[in-house]
DNA sequence: CGAACCCTTGACAGAAATCAACTAAGGTGG
DNA sequence: CCACCTTAGTTGATTTCTGTCAAGGGTTCG
C-alpha cells in the first residue's frame, strides 16, 4: 500500500520534511479504504482513533442535535481532517461522510502521537496544519458573524474564482443544500439570494457561476484579506475547490 | 522578571513538562507588561509577532469590518491567545484589547518557534493546545448555527454554573454586550431574551444570575456534552470564567 | 454636577425560517 | 424503453425572529 499512495500523500505538507523513516512507519500502520457516497465515516462523540487523509473523492463534516444539523466543512484531496480530536486522544466533535466514492487513509491516532514523539519535525508539522485549521475556522466564524447571507455568498463566489485563478466563472464544486447550510442559511434562502445576487454582479444558472461585475461583487462582500484569507492556509478550508481543477473553471 | 512569574506561568499546560532551560530561554526573551483597561494590544492583520499570556486582568479578541465587530472570545488568567498566528508567522485574524487592568506576557514569535525546534515536548505541547484552541472554535461555530439565540443563552448560562461547580447562582464575568457580541446578537435582543428566560428555569438581576430550574432549562439548551464539553480544553474557551473564581458564585 | 456609557424598553422594519406546492433531473424496476 | 419514484432546487405565502431606531433610567467617573 506504501507504492499505491506515493507522490500523492508522499506531498502532504504535514509529511514535508519528513523522514521517509517516519511516513512508512505511519503509513504501515494505516489504511488505505475506497468508499461508496453517503457513507459515514465517523459518528460525533466516537473516540477519535484514526487521522483520516483524504486521496480521492469529497468528505462532508457536519455536526448536528438530534433535529437540526450543520455543514461544517467539506474536505478535498489531499488533505487531513479531524487532525485535532486525534493528537487529544478526545471524541470527535464533527462527523464525517462521504459525498463521493472515496479513497480514505487512515491513520491510528496512537501511531500518529508516537511519531510526533520520535520526530520533532512532524510534530512541527502538525502544529502547522493545526494552525491552520484553526484560522480556516476563525475565518468562518468570523464570516457567519460580520456578514449577511447575501455578503457571505458573495463573498464565497469570489473566493472560489480566485482559487481557480480569479476566473470569472466556474462550477459549483457541492450540492446548494450544502452550501446553504455551510453558510449558515436554508435552501430556500440561498436559492433566492442567489437569484438576486445578478443584480450584484454574479450570474447563476444551475450549477454554473459568472461573476458578471467583479467590483460591484467585490463593494458588496466587502472583501477583506483578514477575513478571505490570501492563502488557503488549511486543508480543511471549507466549502472550496482548493486546485484548480480539470472542468471547474467554465470561462 | 523570571522570578516575579515562577508558579503561575511555569504551571501553563504549555510549559507542563518541559525542560526549565526551554521555559527560561523563552520567559528571558519575553516582556511582561501591565496594561489598563481598554488598551488595544493587537490589532488584527498585523504580523504576529509576540506570542501572548494573560497572567492577570481579562483580554477580548474580536474581529470587525469597517461597520461592524464581533466579539470571539475573552481570556482569562493563565491562557496564551493566538497561538496559531505566533506558529504560522501570519497577520492576526482577531485584535485583543484589554478588559481590565492586566499583566501580559509576550514572547517573540521567532523564539516560540525556536523552542519548539529543540525542545521535542514543548512542540508536543504546542500542539495539545492547538488542538485545544481549535475545539474550542469549532464548538462556538457549531453553538451559532445549530442553536437560536434563547438556547445559546441556556446554555452558556448552564456552562457557567458548571465551571464553578454546579453552582444555582453566579455573577456574569463580562459586560452584557460583550456577551452579546460573542453570541452573535445584538444587547437589545440580549437583553429581551435574559428576561424572557425566567419563565425557562434562569432569572437575571442585573449581573447575578439564578438557575432556578435546572432540568428545565437544560431542556431548552438542549445540552450535550459534543457542544458544550465536559472538559474546558482550551485556554481561550471564550466568554467564560474558568476557575472557581473568589466571589463569582452568589449561592 | 454633568457627561458618558451600559442597559432596558418600546415601536417598527427587515431578514430569515417555515410551510407548501411545483418543476426538473436521475435512478430503478417493470 | 417507459412509468415511477426519489430528491434537489425553485417559488410563493406566511410567520417568526432579529436588527434598527429612539428614548429613558441608572451608574460611574471626572
Amino acid at each position: 500500500m506504501i507504492e499505491a499512495i506515493p507522490a500523492d500523500v508522499r506531498s502532504l505538507q504535514l509529511f514535508e520534511g519528513v523522514a521517509d523513516e517516519t511516513v512508512c512507519n505511519l503509513l504501515r500502520a494505516g489504511y488505505d479504504q475506497s468508499f461508496p457516497p453517503l457513507v459515514t465515516l465517523i459518528q460525533e462523540g466516537a473516540p477519535a482513533d484514526f487521522l483520516h487523509v483524504v486521496v480521492e473523492g469529497m468528505v462532508e463534516l457536519f455536526a448536528g442535535t438530534k433535529d437540526r444539523e450543520a455543514t461544517m466543512a467539506v474536505v478535498r484531496p489531499i488533505s487531513t481532517f479531524i487532525l485535532a480530536a486525534s493528537v487529544r486522544d478526545a471524541p470527535y466533535l464533527m462527523s464525517a461522510r462521504t459525498l463521493q466514492r472515496s479513497r480514505i487513509l487512515m491513520i491510528p491516532s496512537v501511531n500518529l502521537r508516537a511519531a510526533m514523539a520520535t520526530d520533532n519535525r512532524f510534530a512541527r508539522n502538525v502544529v502547522l496544519e493545526l494552525a491552520g485549521c484553526y484560522r480556516s475556522m476563525v475565518r468562518h466564524t468570523k464570516n457567519l458573524k460580520l456578514r449577511n447571507t447575501r455578503e457571505r455568498i458573495a463573498s464565497y463566489m469570489l473566493r472560489q474564482s480566485r482559487l481557480l485563478g480569479n476566473v470569472p466563472g466556474f462550477i459549483l464544486p457541492v450540492e446548494k443544500r450544502i452550501l446553504a447550510s455551510y453558510m449558515g442559511m436554508t435552501p430556500e434562502n440561498l436559492s433566492r439570494a442567489l437569484k438576486s445576487l445578478a443584480e450584484d454582479g454574479c450570474k447563476i444558472d444551475g450549477q454554473r457561476v459568472i461573476i458578471t461585475d467583479r467590483p460591484k461583487l467585490e463593494a458588496l462582500a466587502g472583501l477583506s484579506p483578514l477575513l478571505d484569507g490570501p492563502d488557503p492556509e488549511a486543508s480543511q478550508a471549507g466549502v472550496s475547490l482548493p486546485l484548480p481543477a480539470t472542468d471547474a473553471r467554465i470561462a
